[in-house]
DNA sequence: CTAGTTGCAAACCCTTTGCATAGAT
DNA sequence: ATCTATGCAAAGGGTTTGCAACTAG
């Protein structure tokens, strides 16, 4: 969870971003930017609807789709591709990058951080002509109180 | 490409696991084994249906979907989730685990292994007292020819 | 003969799009 | 005043499912 001041500044970055691309700013961005930055989930679109709905704010769908593509253009959220069939997001801004370990039998999901493992990707992309932009790594296997089971 | 031997060998697992599993042998499944195993590309159903139309094999796709998944189930395949919203199937007998770097400009794959990765992958998930069953790694990038542009 | 398979079409789910209205600059 | 955003509903794309006819065991 963001501090306030942390949370006004990741306002502030989607706030420029609209501006940059001529985009207007609405009352619907403020809420779900704020929404969004004060999770700690894996949020499908669905959850994010459901989240506001919880706060009495009906947005149309389509508004908080559209918005949740523009929070990851700007960098404060990262689209990630499990296996459930839809796009979750995750925090992006004032968040290190960190990778999932999933449970296949309960679905839970832990998440680490390896510099190492985010140098070696580097080199290996390097290594094969790319110039890395970003990567999606994601460990399936049966946590602790699954393989007691 | 696998070798005639190995092809039977794997079309044999197939055939084991549907017996193990009470399923029946059926011609189609004959085909479809067949067809994804003399192949290299990271399939989607739709590319197998091409596939098998353009061998005047005219199966449903629902019988597609369904056998794509037993592939997956007895490891002939694995289930691929990129980004363009539909399963690709990768080979997996018989063939070490690989991952892709994509180029999100031109969306070419290229594929490699790396051994270190795979241990620092599965100690990582050890670490967090999970049993690694499997996982995903992409990583995307522009390609040499796309920096260039 | 029995139980699983196929193929079709319809249903499903997530996501995108068209469009009229509302609202920001 | 202009141009984008919203919200609704409809369309879209990939995948699953219900069901009658079929076929392997």
């Amino acid at each position: 969870m963001l501090c306030p001041i942390e949370l006004d500044a990741a306002v502030k970055v989607f706030k420029n971003y609209t501006k940059s691309e001529s985009l207007k700013w609405t009352s619907q961005r403020e809420v779900i930017v704020r929404t969004f930055l004060g999770t700690e989930e894996h949020l499908s679109v669905d959850d994010m609807i459901k989240l506001l709905n919880k706060k009495k704010l009906n947005l149309g769908q389509a508004t908080v789709y559209r918005n949740m593509k523009l929070l990851a253009e700007c960098g404060i959220a990262e689209a990630k591709h499990f296996e459930d069939g839809c796009v979750r997001y995750d925090q992006a801004y004032g968040h290190d990058h960190h990778e999932h370990i999933i449970c296949v039998a309960c679905r839970k999901i832990v998440e680490f951080k390896n510099q190492e493992l985010e140098e070696m990707k580097a080199q290996i992309a390097k290594d094969h002509g790319f110039k890395m932009l970003y990567h999606h790594l994601e460990i399936f296997g049966t946590c602790l109180d699954c393989q007691k089971q």
